[in-house]
Parts: structure tokens; C-alpha cells; sequence
DNA sequence: TAGATTGTTAATCGATTAACAATC
DNA sequence: TAGATTGTTAATCGATTAACAATC
């Protein structure tokens, strides 16, 4: 990355849409593609493209365009997928057991290496091959396996109490379903997927009747 | 709304997150607020909070500050939560019948109708007391009940066919939950989850140890 | 070399914040 | 009326787009 300058989100929001369709042409054999081509695919500008990479480096070659591996490795790179995250689930509900057969399937380097659960009659089973445990083991475990991402999956009452938890047992990362903004230490990073909002912002473009992202 | 002005849309993907923590003061008996009390509890600026609200109207008094209660109607009504949405969801996996539950728990106004699958295992069963159809009926199905909107939950290779379908039998809105980035007709608002997307981004985050929404 | 396309600087556009007059 | 707080205009900030010199 480029000295000490730090990236905007909406540049970091951008990247794993990079990487999907880089994948894609990777998967078709594609092997060279211009910030134009790619921007015709994507919808970004060709110079919002550019200046989105250039951020981290020049990846291009001038008059030839980006090798779409090499490109493609260089942002899962940048966003630290060439490294392994384990983590836990809690709430093995409904939404926590999708989340987890989900995420086992569909990404490897994040792992779920456990589920928990505070309602007694699925403590002790297994889903999906993963064990649940109780709640009350949640801060021992994640100290003694270093988990690096919490994923809150509890209803939002129980949510920021999950979510302090997991912070003082040290995981860098909450991936959280519950619908609330969570209060952690600077330290941890957050990442809200709130269902419910994306639902009621497209019942409002439902009724404009407008295209949107 | 203010006269043909279109709002940005990162104006209207801030009104849910108003909407919550309205409800949520109305659940505490306030009745009043002011947009530095509000500033204080949701982290958006007093004026960017006025400014929010005043493209769709005056609702508040000056020298009084904002009636929960009414404001939270107000942005409600906006969003078109008034109103009652009828949905099918294609993909009757962990992640659909996750949805499938989440949904008409959480949300009156948006109810599941139908799922629908192509695994023939699946197909005639009823999840959550809805029935799992066979996905050569979508069409008909959406046509026949005046679907409003259409829930994604396939694999991403038949995601595109899927909102092509919905699309075509006339619903007015699809969430999509596949990793694609789909093509409708400018009639059809699109919301898309990207879970993964969301993961990504949290783990570059991670490795720079940054906080933020 | 000529053509193509990047990397990067400069211009534009839009969104956020500040300021303040209007008014409850 | 005096105090508070909105609604709204103006100023700032940041992000996107355009332009072009560098260079493969």
C-alpha cells in the first residue's frame, strides 16, 4: 500500500466486486484486461477503476492493460484473504446455521469452528459437523483457540452484551446480523449486515420505481 | 416528498437506521427529540440529520425538536412500510429457509407466500408452514398472487435465469442474496446482500485494525 | 516507432457540515 | 418575551470524473 495514507471505504467496499469479476475472467481464461474493458463490465468509470488500484500500487502496464491473475491476487491480498480467519457463530438459530453451512461451502481461509447457543436443546448437538456449545463457554474458547471473527447471529436484545464478550476475549472482527449497532473497542473492526434495512430501503425504491445498486 | 427532487441514495439508505433507533425511543416512552439528542444516540451530525429529513418534509418544530412518535410514522410511510408486500423466495437451502423464518418473524408487512426449489427432495414439503414449490411454477405462481417481491437464494450460476423469471411475471423488487450482480429491467428495484462481499471487506479491516461502520 | 493504455494531476460534481435567519 | 431548535442557504470537504503526460 502507499505510504501511510489511508484508503477511504468506499474504495474497500469497491474491491471484493473487483475480485468477483476478475475471478469470473479468470474462470473463462481471460488473461489481460484494460481498465476499460473492465469498466464496461462492472459499470465503474475506466477512471475510477484506476484510481481505485492505484491506491495500492501500479498493477498495470501501459499500453497492455492489468493481467487479470496476477490482478486478482494482488486484491485478495489487500483484503488479507491470502491468510486463515477462524471463527464462531453465536445464536445457532435459523440464520446462524444458513450462516454457517454458507460460509464453510463458499469461502475457504473462514472457518467455523464452533457454534453457540444459549437455548439448552441444541447445546450439545452437532450442525453441519460443527459442534454447539453454551454460551457460557463463549470467552474461554475464543482465548484458547484464537478466534480472529465473531459473527453475532442472537436476537438484537442480546446482541451488544455478545458483542462485548467476544471483544474482551479478543477476536478482531464481528460480522453482525442482529439489528443494532454494536459498541466496541476501537481495536475490533465491525461489519453490519442489518437484513432489515436492506428490506425497508427496497420497499421504498419498490414503490419510486427507480433502478438502483 | 418535496417536488420531484430525487433524494440520493444515501439519503434513503439512512432512513431505516433513523427509523430503528425512533422505535426504539418510542419503546423507552420519549416522546420528544431534538436533532442534537439524535446526533448523539445514531452518530450522524444535528445537520446532516435535518437536512435528512427535510427533503421529504418539515417535521419538526422549531424550539421543540421532533414527536417521536410521529416521526417515526413519517419515515415508515416514506419507506413504504405501510404497506403490504407479498414475497417468494427461490432457493429453499439453509440460507432461503433461514429467510423464510427471519422474515415473517421479524417484519409485518412483508410476508413469504411461497418458496420455491428445484431439488425434487425438497419440492412439496412445507417450511415453516410454506410450501416449498416446484420452480417451474414461479411464474405462474408470481402472476397468479401478485408477487410484489421476489427473494434470491440460489446458487449464483442460476441467479440471473431466476431474476429473469421474477422479472418477467412482474415483480416490482428482488433481494438478492447470490454473489451476482444481476440485469433487470429498470422497472425492478434490486437490493443485493453480497454476504461475502461483507466478509471480505471485514477481513481487510481486521488486518489494519481500524474501526468503522 | 506508433498505438495503446496506464498512472496521476486537475476539474467537477455531490454530499456533508456550518451558519444563521425564521419561528415555535 | 427569551430561549431553543428547526429549516434552509452557504461553505467545505471528499469522492468521482476528465484530461493528459509518461511509458510499455
Amino acid at each position: 500500500m502507499k505510504k501511510g495514507s489511508k484508503i477511504s471505504n468506499a474504495v474497500i467496499k469497491r474491491l471484493p466486486r473487483y475480485r468477483r469479476y476478475l475471478n469470473e475472467l479468470k474462470r473463462k481464461g481471460v488473461d489481460k484486461i484494460s481498465s476499460r474493458e473492465l469498466s464496461d463490465l462492472i459499470g465503474y468509470t475506466a477512471s475510477q477503476i484506476r484510481q481505485d488500484l492505484n491506491n495500492f500500487g501500479g498493477f498495470g502496464q501501459q499500453g497492455y492493460g492489468y493481467n487479470v491473475e496476477a490482478l486478482y491476487n494482488e486484491i485478495s491480498s489487500i483484503l488479507g484473504l491470502d491468510k486463515e480467519y477462524k471463527m464462531v457463530i453465536v445464536g445457532a438459530g435459523n440464520l446462524g446455521q444458513a450462516i454457517a453451512n454458507h460460509t464453510s461451502y463458499y469461502k475457504a481461509g473462514f472457518v467455523v469452528c464452533s457454534l453457540f447457543e444459549v437455548n439448552p436443546k441444541l447445546v450439545g448437538i452437532k450442525i453441519n459437523d460443527i459442534d454447539v456449545r453454551d454460551c457460557e463457554e463463549l470467552v474461554p474458547y475464543i482465548e484458547d483457540n484464537s478466534i480472529d471473527i465473531g459473527i453475532i447471529c442472537t436476537t438484537k436484545d442480546a446482541a451488544q452484551e455478545v458483542a462485548d464478550k467476544m471483544s474482551f476475549a479478543g477476536v478482531k472482527g464481528i460480522w453482525n446480523f442482529a439489528a443494532v449497532d454494536l459498541e466496541v473497542p476501537e481495536t475490533v473492526a465491525v461489519e453490519n449486515v442489518h437484513l432489515s434495512d436492506g428490506l425497508h430501503s427496497l420497499a421504498y425504491h419498490i414503490n419510486r420505481n427507480h433502478y438502483f445498486e
